[in-house]
DNA sequence: AATACATTTAAGCAAATGCTTAAATAATGT
DNA sequence: ACATTATTTAAGCATTTGCTTAAATGTATT
């Protein structure tokens, strides 16, 4: 891209030099991290998890019902969750029962905790 | 959208009831942390995050220079992260040197003790 | 005042996202 | 076998996203 090192007087090379193996070395984690992270940070399948956290289980017709949505559209994000590894599917008859895999509950949790946190960051409403 | 109600045989009307209002208590706050994670959940995000976090403030450039990446890119990257009241900058000169906002501390220290911790989730590398 | 530097902003565009509709699967009941 | 139920999948489309390039802003230096 573009290959300039930066001309500021003040930069420091040895801190920048340090920054970019640090980053390196943590590459892969980022990566998949901002993935997990980036299927959380929709509004639709938060709602998806944060229902799945609470309810150990739903099918897409419930979770249709409760967010009032299409059911091809809620199947889609639970497609999503699935493909990456924070949901898993249990079927019983024709239904499907989704559920939020033991792996990635620790993490939602502490994703939940912000929004029950009294944390400044979200303002929270009726509890 | 659609106003159908599950019409599965084993639908369980109060639970789906239950969820309702429990999602619609909780409808602020999950709105914003989803505009939060949403905006950690980019890769190019989380690592200038990541930096931020290590280093305590690094300015446009440095990030241009670590993440081999146009300075415009980054500043606009930038500029959603202030959007969302995750950063705040300080100008010294003609330099401007972001940093992460005390409230958003705490939170980003639990997505970052998600990629250092032996979660089997986050397969590290290099350490 | 003129030039250089650090950054932002605007415009444009390709790619990704999220929804809609309609058709395809698969299990159940008649 | 046929219709019903629960869900997935495919196609299409409008919106959003993230980058590029180029111009604009503001500060420092000469």
């Amino acid at each position: 891209m573009n290959n300039q090192v930066c001309i500021r007087a003040l930069a420091d090379i040895d801190q920048i030099n340090n920054c970019k193996s640090k980053i390196a070395s943590k590459e892969n984690s980022i990566s998949q991290l901002s993935l997990v992270l980036g299927l959380a940070g929709n509004k639709v399948r938060l709602r998806i998890l944060y229902l799945l956290y609470e309810e150990k289980e739903l099918c897409v017709c419930d979770l249709s019902d409760i967010l009032d949505m299409n059911v091809s559209a809620i199947s889609q994000h639970l497609r999503k969750l699935k493909e990456g590894n924070i949901v898993d599917v249990r079927k019983e008859g024709q239904t499907y029962f989704y559920f939020i895999k033991n792996d990635f509950l620790l993490i939602l949790e502490s994703f939940f905790n912000i929004i029950n946190s009294k944390s400044k960051i979200l303002k929270s409403e009726t509890v």
